[in-house]
RNA sequence: GCGCCCGUAGCUCAGUUGGAUAGAGUAAUCGGCUUCGAACCGAUUGGUCGGGAGUUCGAAUCUCUCCGGGCGCGCCA
């Protein structure tokens, strides 16, 4: 409708054009936009304003002109000349029913587009480290990750959810080593656990299973491991390094162990907690297309590729025997190592290498989803892609801003380290996914999100979603009575649509827009990336409903009218469903 | 110190390719079930859009500056 109105306006510049009235090289701009304001019609267009200055004419006298040129249509009732130049556009009943055509036509379709054209883009999100559960924070990432993904899916993009696993370096060594120090536990041995290990219980559960599979294949004194491993600093020893202590425990456990037994631990604990993660995510609607792991493009050499056309771009130097990649050079704020002086590649590096195989891959979008606390992050990956000769622009990276989690008023602590947390898994276990997935995306992902931890498990019914959810349940009620009803009512939407024209009062005409705005909201949704904007198109939708089933009955005696309302709640109910698909919220049929 | 993000009603937030009288939820007050689900609807109250300056027909939206809050500035990942 939008592009409709926009050829008249169009068709109406050029008849004045040819009259001489208006200069032929305009550069025309014509933005169509629905009223915020039911008073001022339902589509308004400023581009008499807008070309006002250019042609040195005032914009009411323009705007007076555009309209006496308008092409008539059978979509518009009327059009007004309105404030300080604004053109407005009433539809006439005939355009608003046009919608519950297409949504009967299309279903569960409605509101899809091909505007992406099936362009490769792939959408990374969470790709928390695997060194422990997701966190409630991670689950803001998963949210707003899948939502993204599903959007771009929806209007036509050929997409691919991928989950870097970072299953290599130092962190994963850390949890290698503390689940090893838990294992000599379970055969009976008694340990100082390391203050830089990882002490969530989990850690603890994972030892038991590798000494329940392996016994005590793994064993090794204490006393020998500790033996001349710097100490650790602890309140009692404040002058301990709690960072060498750590390294030197990893390194005494590979020696001890052997690089194939270290190994076994490692992936036995890696596999476990990446298994945990999946699950977790599944449970949580969130399923990827490809768990991408760090290590495979070490194994693969792709790191080293990635260094080599860098250096072939002549953008890294040495200096401090280490290995510098010049990204200061592409608008970084400095220079970053890519390999450390004892010979080992940098996390960077393996990022450097990720994004450069993601683009070999054949995607020309690829979106991150990062925690904004990698902000700083952004300049360099953007500086490896640069010097690499390779389109940084493809690269877009979404910044979700931290979750702060409020326990009765209390800030609580976020540490995977500490074990201290509150997990994704109990927070949908006490609010439920539905809730938790509708309010990790009802704001915008740059917001900061309060996240009252005691308010959203106590008072969950006050959640939005009920609100969302009881709109689709009350209009499956309608059916399910007219099923039972004794007068024997049936209703059948090919039928209905004949008598479609009776809608019109105006909580139906309201809701009719309503309902045409939504392939609009999608669509913007994701152009802009914005999840935010279906729940909050779905509240508004819901209120739409909830007024008009207040307003007016539904199942009355004269056929024609009981049908053509039925229709009206059949195409919203299925709008609903639609929105809620997209968010991961499910559409219950009664609560 | 430098960089990124945020500041809108008591609270939680929408609204920025510059548009008309700045909107929801929640809280507060009042009203509505003999009815297809009251987990609902309607009404009222509530604002120097952090402060100031600028750009122009027009600024919550763009620019500058200041204030306040969050985060980041490793040969960690």
């Amino acid at each position: 409708m939008k592009s409709h109105i926009s050829d008249l306006i169009k068709l109406s510049i050029q008849q004045l054009q040819k009259s001489g009235d208006l200069p032929d090289n305009l550069v025309l701009d014509i933005v169509v936009d629905r009223t915020k304001d039911a008073r001022h019609g339902d589509f308004s267009c400023n581009i008499a304003m807008r070309l006002a200055k250019t042609v040195k004419q005032n914009p009411r006298k323009l705007a007076q002109d555009f309209v006496r040129m308008l092409p008539s249509s059978k979509y518009i009732e009327k059009t007004e000349l309105a404030g300080p130049g604004f053109i407005n556009f009433y539809l006439t009943t005939q355009a608003l029913l046009n919608v519950v055509h297409e949504v009967v036509e299309q279903k569960s379709r409605f509101g899809s587009s091909l505007l992406g054209n099936k362009e490769k883009v792939q959408v990374e999100f969470v790709s928390a480290n695997p060194t422990g559960p997701l966190h409630v924070g991670h689950g803001r990432g998963a949210a707003h990750g899948a939502v993204v993904a599903n959007l771009l899916a929806e209007v036509g993009y050929d997409v691919s959810k991928e989950y870097y696993v970072n299953d290599a370096g130092r962190q994963m060594d850390i949890l290698a080593t503390s689940v090893w120090l838990r294992y000599l536990e379970h055969c009976g041995d008694s340990i100082v656990f390391p203050s830089n290990g990882y002490k969530g219980q989990y850690v603890v559960d994972i030892a038991a299973d590798l000494f329940a599979i392996y016994g005590a294949d793994f064993s090794r004194l204490f006393v020998e491991i500790i033996k001349g491993v710097c100490a650790d600093e602890v309140s009692e020893n404040p002058e301990g390094d709690k960072e060498a202590h750590i390294d030197d425990l990893i390194n005494k456990a590979k020696a001890l162990l052997g690089e194939k037994d270290y190994r076994v631990i490692f992936d036995f604990g890696l596999n476990k907690i990446i298994e945990d993660i999946k699950q977790d995510l599944g449970e949580f609607g969130v399923v990827y297309d490809e768990w991408f792991s760090e290590r495979s493009l070490v194994d693969s050499k792709v790191v080293d590729k990635a260094l080599q056309r860098l250096l072939d771009h002549d953008c890294v130097y040495e200096k401090d025997g280490a290995l510098w990649f010049r990204s200061s050079k592409f608008g970084d704020e400095k220079d970053r190592v890519v390999k450390r002086d004892n010979g080992q590649t940098t996390y960077f590096a393996s990022d450097i290498a990720y994004h450069m195989n993601k683009l070999d891959r054949g995607f020309t979008r690829i979106i991150d989803v990062w925690g904004a606390d990698h902000h700083g992050y952004v300049p360099r990956v953007r500086a490896s892609l640069d010097a690499m000769g390779l389109d940084s622009n493809a690269l877009e990276v979404l910044l979700v801003q931290f979750a702060i989690l409020y326990r009765k008023g209390k800030k609580a602590q976020m540490s995977t380290r500490s074990g201290e947390f509150v997990t994704l898994r109990e927070l949908r276990s006490e609010v439920g996914n539905d809730a938790a997935r509708f309010f990790y995306v009802m704001r915008k992902c740059e917001q900061h999100l309060d996240f009252d931890l005691d308010l959203a498990k106590s008072q969950s019914n006050e959640n939005p979603v009920f609100y969302v959810q009881y709109a689709h349940a009350r209009i499956c009620s309608v059916f399910r009575e007219i099923a039972d009803n004794e007068k024997n009512y049936i209703f059948d939407s090919s039928t209905a649509l004949e008598s479609i024209a009776l809608l019109d009062n105006s909580h139906e005409l309201s809701l009719l827009t309503c309902l045409a705005r939504y392939p609009e909201i999608v669509e913007s949704a994701a152009v802009n990336l914005e999840p935010h904007q279906i729940p909050h198109y779905l509240r508004d939708l819901a209120n739409h409903f909830h007024s008009y089933y207040n307003a007016h009955k539904f199942i009355v005696d004269d056929l024609a009218l009981r049908n053509a309302r039925l229709l009206l709640i059949s195409a919203t109910r299925q709008v609903l469903s639609n929105g809620m698909s997209l968010i991961g919220v499910s559409a219950p049929e009664v609560m």
